[in-house]
RNA sequence: GCGGGUGUAGCUCAGUUGGUUAGAGCGCCGGCCUGUCACGCCGGAGGUCGCGGGUUCAAGUCCCGUCACUCGCGCCA
């Protein structure tokens, strides 16, 4: 027989009763009759009742034993009688009759316990990560992660996508976001860069001339962490040459469509061939985000015009200084009390916004200060253009365009959930299109890039000369599901005159996009394909398919949101000798005591 | 850097208007229990109410500060 065991704990079923075998796993849970004992024995695969009494050699050793102790049970498989049977237990037919017992390993009292299914405190869990792994959420998420990526590469593989490596220790960029930084021994002063993406070697591999590249690719970024973003994350990043944006699209709906599909458990996935196309500035509008949630049927109106001359001072004087008035139906709210309304204002204000005002409508007579002052003649007016009902309220972000639509944007989502409106068991797909390509920006007091600096224009040179900036659109796209931005696309710009053009007009001179782009302007010059792909994010995927809401729970070992990881005691002071050799002298050497409870070495 | 929320036993939480010795469940320790599957019963240990200061005859409770965790804003092409 094996030294630990003949058969895993999820294995044996009636067909074995009378084996004579051998279990090892994990005390999930102990229930103690005094003579009779019973333990439940779990493993990756799943549970096995352990039975032992006075005529078994293991019950003074299980008596003794701690959850989540690791023992190897000689036994023989036993049919429980009809009442006894565990209908919710794959092997609840069966329990083995423990004969003898080793204690592979003995459990200290936990800090945490793995049955059950309770939240714990998230620092906990962290620190224990390896106990919170055991528990069955989070096995199950780690599993899932696993079978998503395999799906995902042998998707891309059968789309004729070859998989390849690109460099963890590279060169910094000065574009995007803060890099993570690692020192070089062998040049002194010098540093590596972690990789934001692997987007210069992707590209570089297309001028290599191989055509459908793809990688699930590592990347870090050294900004603040959110529940749905990491220091570092993982992207299922790919590239191809010769293709327009439609052919991007084309090659990349039937993956994620196939992926959802075959992993939603029966929710509803947008079918592969129509994620619906939105461009940037409808979005903006109608939803207030470049990441609309389209499971939330509410639709954003701009009824600035309505607003021109109105009784209503505040919104005429905010509509006379540029600004704009944008409106959010909340149907059938006509039984809403006054406190629903006043408790979506104070919901704004707590978020930072000046507030959201509103319009109460109950079987066609409108109620609050705005109705009032605005006249119901020109309410009415108001609501048929909307095709609004009578019994639906409206609220109002009102200011300068940008914070009104971002209010307005917030505003939807929170009066979508609070009423109910939200479709759920569902994932909606679809297309942020046409993002422009350059903005202005009002710190800096001149254009920069919108985004990504190296997506083509559309029009290329010829909107680049005779366009207004402002006004030229980038082939440049995102995939958002459910309110998360996917991934991030675009048709990347592969002709160094349109470079420099570009680079131009956001107030870049021929010689700094020399200097901070030589490789790429290089490789552009020596035979360049058109090419573009995206890199939608695996992290977030397995979140959404999990129906979890922070990629920390399908993450094995992630890190907090200070970017600690509380296991491994990282980041962390090193060795005097380290720092020497890397030719690195720290300033202000730190005082604080780290998670592991160690002192900080000076 | 900024804002919201949380912080009471190892864990999840309750704790009234500021008022006696701060409670419950789980876990832990001891005892009992031969058919449980969140086993049950009896008993016990376990608390710097995050920390510091203040108000008060009296603070878990009120005030100020601070720290930790968490969510968001900024940031993340």
């Amino acid at each position: 027989m094996h030294a630990y065991r003949s058969h895993t704990c999820a294995q044996l079923s009636s067909r074995n009763v009378g084996e004579t075998v051998r279990l090892s796993g994990w005390v999930h849970r102990k229930r103690d009759h005094g003579g009779v004992l019973f333990v439940d024995l779990r493993d990756h695969y799943g549970m096995t009742q352990i039975v032992a009494d006075e005529d078994s050699a293991a019950l003074g050793v299980l008596e003794r034993l701690r959850a989540e102790s690791v023992v190897t049970i000689d036994g023989e498989v036993k049919a429980r009688t009809p009442e006894t049977v565990n209908a919710d237990l794959s092997t609840g037919e069966i329990e083995v009759f423990a004969r003898a017992i080793t204690v592979q390993s003995a459990a200290e009292e936990l800090p945490m316990p793995v049955a059950g299914e309770q939240d714990y405190p998230e620092d906990i869990r962290l620190k224990y990560r390896f106990l919170d792994l055991r528990r069955e959420t989070m096995h199950r998420n780690i599993m899932l992660r696993s079978k998503v990526i395999a799906s995902l590469r042998s998707r891309m593989t059968q789309q004729g996508f070859t998989e390849f490596q690109t460099p963890i220790l590279t060169a910094s960029s000065p574009e995007g976001a803060r890099d993570f930084l690692v020192p070089s021994r062998m040049h002194p002063t010098q540093f590596y860069a972690l990789p934001q993406a692997p987007q210069m070697f992707k590209q570089m591999l297309m001028v290599s001339g191989f055509d459908r590249y793809f990688q699930i690719a590592p990347c870090f970024r050294d900004e603040d962490l959110r529940a749905d973003r990491s220091l570092e994350f993982y992207q299922l990043d790919f590239e191809m040459s010769f293709v327009t944006q439609e052919d991007v699209f084309q090659a990349l709906e039937p993956v994620l469509a196939g992926v959802f599909e075959e992993f939603a458990e029966g929710k509803a996935v947008t079918p592969s061939g129509s994620f619906p196309r939105i461009p940037y500035a409808e979005a903006m509008l109608k939803y207030g985000t470049d990441k609309p949630d389209l499971r939330n049927p509410l639709i954003i109106s701009d009824v600035t015009a309505h607003f021109e001359k109105s009784g209503f001072g505040l919104f005429e004087k905010i509509v006379g200084g540029g600004g704009v008035v944008r409106v959010i139906p909340a149907p059938r709210t006509n039984e809403k009390s006054r406190k629903f309304f006043d408790d979506m204002n104070n919901w704004a204000r707590s978020e930072g916004f000046a507030g959201l005002g509103y319009v109460t409508c109950k079987g066609g007579e409108f109620g609050g200060p705005i109705a009032k002052n605005h006249g119901s003649e020109r309410m009415e007016e108001l609501y048929a253009e909307l095709g609004l009902g009578p019994d639906d309220g409206l609220f109002f972000a009102a200011g300068k365009e940008k914070d009104a639509g971002r209010l307005a944007g917030a505003a939807r989502t929170q009066v979508g959930e609070q009423l109910g409106l939200i479709k759920e068991n569902c994932f909606k797909f679809c297309w942020i299109v046409d993002f422009p390509m350059y903005e202005y920006d009002e710190d800096a007091k001149k254009l920069d890039f919108s985004h990504n600096p190296f997506s083509m224009p559309q029009g290329e040179m010829e909107a680049l000369e005779k366009e207004d900036p402002l006004n030229i659109k980038a082939w440049q796209y995102d995939i958002v599901c459910n309110g998360y931005e996917l991934s991030s696309g675009a048709i990347r710009n592969h002709r160094p005159d349109i470079m420099y053009k570009a680079f131009e007009i956001a107030g870049y001179a021929r010689e700094d996009v020399d200097r901070d782009f030589s490789g790429m302007i290089e490789a552009f010059k020596l035979g360049a394909p058109p090419h573009g792909g995206s890199a939608p994010g695996i992290d977030r995927i397995v979140m959404l398919l999990a129906g979890e809401e922070a990629i920390r729970e399908v993450i094995a070992f992630p890190m907090n949101q200070r970017g600690e990881d509380l296991m491994m005691g990282a980041p962390s002071t090193v060795e005097a000798t380290q720092l020497r050799e890397l030719s690195i002298r720290t300033i202000e050497p730190p005082q604080k005591t780290d998670r592991a409870g160690k002192a900080a070495k000076a």
